[in-house]
DNA sequence: CGTTCGCTTGATACCGCTCAAACTGCGTGG
DNA sequence: CCACGCAGTTTGAGCGGTATCAAGCGAACG
């Protein structure tokens, strides 16, 4: 079993056989959700940690007036929370937006495993480093980044991310999230994302069509996003698809 | 040696007085630093991870077009980026905003202690923990809540922390930040922070004068800002204080 | 084939921004 | 002790980016 959680660690660091084989006997059975259903529904009691194996999910807060904020977009590889069994309560969900395969690891497992091997460690470390950098490049879209320069960061962000695991190509990569789905991930309303998308399109920087994102002037869309690749690296191995130095 | 790191951790889960003085022996000397002078500046090489002792600092990013966003505020007892080490580059500053008394701890000395001590271990976990739900939780805001719903919910949980190592009482605690800085937080102008804030005033909810915030109506500022202090308490003890159940 | 969901576009409203000016408090130096 | 400067606060007027409301359209699907 060589998985997707494994392909990401291994862009962090180097893991020897005997690491792999830990870490493939750690997984729990895998299970399969629908789309839009939800994978933890809010409140719940959190036991395990989810790594997602295929589709795409969300972490999402949903105000009883009908407001929704996506979180973060958990893609193929991604842990949801290995540290949840410290919660008693957590208090958002996760959503899955397209069907998606997860698996679980215990809390207690990944403990041992961080425990049984320094390299481990330091890869789950540098996983959670990089989901926190993430997080951190998202408050500073939603505070000081307008809508335009949101979305074109958002797709760097993805292709650089989805690249990482092998998901994309040099210049495209999956993108099955619906306008709705952009606008809460990005604050905004589903009718100015669309109006923003088409003006992307019509100054020549992607174009998207079938769930599918082409990026049709690299340079260009990380410049209008002030998007720096640097952050999402946390990795010493090259998973820019762009090269260094190229911001 | 009993500083305010300890006091939070504590809040987190009993330490033994063998782990207090282990812990107490990890600290390298203080510094400090005046306000408005960055204690790392952007594009620096990480070393050692830093803890507030004392004054108020913040993490932020600047445009070069003069747009900053402050990313998170550090408080007494914060840890800024116990995993720094990791990283070859950090792409943002951190900041003095009053003046501030640090401390270090070396990537070296965390892993040790985190590998000598299941309770430390678990102490440093859930401190990570709670510092991402508090990212989180500046995503929704920024996201989907209005502008004074968003200073409502700020001055919630800055309360709620300052409460948690002992620098707050029942109905108030300072906030010694000027209204620039609160809308480098909250993604909005000064000007229109000002107009906030009289609002705020005007309803009765705060009083804020002096770097001093009264919670007038606590119910009511937690109802206007759909707060739920529970994202907080990643400890089991009780840190609230207006109580369980009052949301 | 009807229904639903997502996309697109138009008209209008409003929240928060920009620019500008005056006011306040406070530290500093003459 | 006063004059000054400066940083921060307050208020006004007008603008603009994004939201809201509404309608039509196409494709997927039961």
């Amino acid at each position: 079993m060589h998985n997707v959680l494994m392909r990401k660690l291994e862009s962090f660091i180097r893991l020897s056989d005997a690491d792999e084989i830990r870490l493939a006997n750690a997984f729990r059975p895998s299970r399969r959700f629908a789309a839009r259903t939800d994978i933890v529904p809010e409140g719940d009691d959190p036991s395990a940690a989810h790594v997602i194996l295929d589709g795409w999910a969300c972490r999402y807060k949903q105000f009883t007036d009908g407001r929704r904020q996506i979180i973060s977009l958990l893609l193929p590889g991604d842990i949801c929370d290995p540290h949840v069994f410290l919660l008693s309560r957590i208090g958002h969900a996760i959503g899955a937006l397209t069907p998606v395969t997860v698996s679980r690891i215990t809390g207690e497992t990944i403990r041992d495993l961080k425990f049984s091997s320094p390299t481990l460690q330091e890869a789950f470390d540098r996983e959670a480093l990089a989901t926190v950098e993430i997080q951190r490049e998202w408050t500073v879209s939603l505070g000081r980044r307008s809508a335009t320069e949101r979305l074109a960061h958002l797709f760097c962000e993805l292709h650089l991310r989805l690249a990482a695991v092998g998901l994309a190509d040099a210049s495209s990569c999956p993108l099955p999230l619906t306008q709705t789905d952009l606008a809460d991930v990005l604050g905004l309303t589903s009718v100015h994302i669309n109006r923003t998308l088409r003006d992307l399109r019509n100054t020549g920087l992607i174009t998207l069509s079938g769930k599918r994102l082409v990026i049709e002037d690299a340079q260009g869309l990380r410049q209008l996003a002030h998007f720096d690749p640097t952050y999402l690296q946390v990795a010493s191995g090259e998973t820019d698809p762009l090269g260094p130095l190229h911001h």
